[in-house]
DNA sequence: GCAAAAGTGTTCCGACTACACCCATGC
DNA sequence: GCATGGGTGTAGTCGGAACACTTTTGC
């Protein structure tokens, strides 16, 4: 510990050095509708300095006691009414000079970022508009720029939900109960892209983990052969929990 | 959200409600003792409260205008003299009540902790004693009740060695620039466990990928055949980055 | 019947496993 | 020679990729 460092018993003598802090939690929230197979990503406009005006990620300050976790559901719950959700921690931006209110006349606080990462369902997400569109879904190709280092957090983000969907079982906290296994292959389809795997074989993989119980139930939508109908088991996935790469 | 909610156009109107921080960082900080087949995380004793007395992980406390990360490598450098490391960050634990120091009598300020995990190399590691034993190695499965909850941390921090020896080259970082695939299988090893692989199989596999350089050179430790020395070929593995499970 | 979507089966090939075995050195 | 560690090879097996084919529906 270099010189000009050093604690005392309760509070560190010269806390003039430490940086003080206001803690935000970013959420990069992502949906995806598979009908039109768009990924989606939750942005907000900001109504306030800094960057009032500017597109961003919805973020909030946590308050006295509350958790880290709980200011990042606390924001989610403000923008959209959602039932069925997966939600983590991503990264946290922590440098200085990432907010503007950091100037250095200021008081010398510090802005940092514990940003989450979210997936919920498109079909079930009722977005909570302030009567002026200052909220919105946009597909991840077409996010606008975003404020602060938004844009940063959000790539950080669109990485994990990628690897996520590949050896955790996240999509299903985002399909209904019972589901098709077409509408799982969308899924991963609209998130992966089409190049990862061919819908048989994603099948037959899938089937033959032994997670997915077959209801018995079909479902006809227009044409085509109706398609049984699936539910998650999650007891039958627990085995599988520590094995990577489940699902590709 | 709930009733109690009110944003205002500009800074929160009350920013009272607001909890304000002091940032820290936490390192977990493994080295493989290859030799003895140990793998060792570095802990210091608390000189001061709160957790006098108690072995915690290294730490200090962000000051003004210092990244996350730079702070993370400050507290190393404190610690251990060393060359050749790798360090990531682990996980933001950040809920009050994790520090005795927030007294609800005090002035409310959060503790929160950006945990970092680092790698070093132990031949290479010279520790920073400062005249009493205060800091030390401890094989991972004698470590000592740790102060806060930095227990928690050190389990994440072994969580993500586990993962990252399996899917990236963090193992160069800390071997010599010419090493043997004995040197690298026994660092895999004493890791991973011995039940991961065969050593020919895991011979075979490595070399397959291309990325590891025949130097030419041989050495000789004691019995037995002399081994080939081998060098990390960042370029020829830059293509397998995004690949899952290269080593295992 | 035809298109569309679901579901099955088959062939090929590469990768991983589990070994057995050969090679070069110290003593 | 023999123990020790390094290095090579191989037979068996499993799983994924690619793709052809069958089934069941709507129209």
């Amino acid at each position: 510990m270099s010189a000009n460092l050093h604690r005392t018993p309760n509070y560190p003598l010269s806390t003039v050095d430490l940086a003080d802090f206001k803690v935000g939690v970013d959420n990069v929230i992502f949906s995806v509708d598979t009908h039109r197979n768009r990924l989606l990503v939750l942005v907000v406009m900001r109504q306030t300095d800094p960057f009032a005006g500017h597109w961003s990620l919805p973020g909030t300050l946590v308050r006295q006691g509350e958790t880290l976790e709980a200011a990042a559901y606390r924001v989610l719950a403000e923008k959209v009414r959602v039932n069925t959700l997966y939600l983590e921690q991503l990264y946290t931006f922590g440098g200085p000079d990432r907010d503007p209110r950091e100037s250095p006349q200021a008081f010398d606080v510090r802005y940092l970022s514990v940003s989450h990462f979210a997936l919920v369902r498109f079909e079930d997400a009722e977005l909570i508009g302030d009567s002026s569109g200052s909220i919105a879904w946009y597909p991840l190709a077409e996010v606008p720029q975003l404020a602060f280092d938004h844009t940063e957090i959000l790539s950080y983000g669109y990485h994990r939900l990628r690897n996520k969907l590949e050896y955790s079982p996240i999509a299903f906290d985002v399909l209904p109960e019972v589901f098709t296994l077409g509408d799982l292959y969308q899924l991963y389809i609209t998130v992966l892209g089409d190049g990862f795997s061919d819908y048989s074989n994603f099948r037959a993989r899938l089937l033959k983990l032994g997670f997915l119980q077959d209801t018995g139930q079909k479902t006809s939508r227009g044409a085509g052969r109706p398609a049984s109908l699936y539910r998650f088991d999650a007891a039958a996935f627990e085995p599988l929990k520590e094995k990577p790469m489940v699902f590709i």
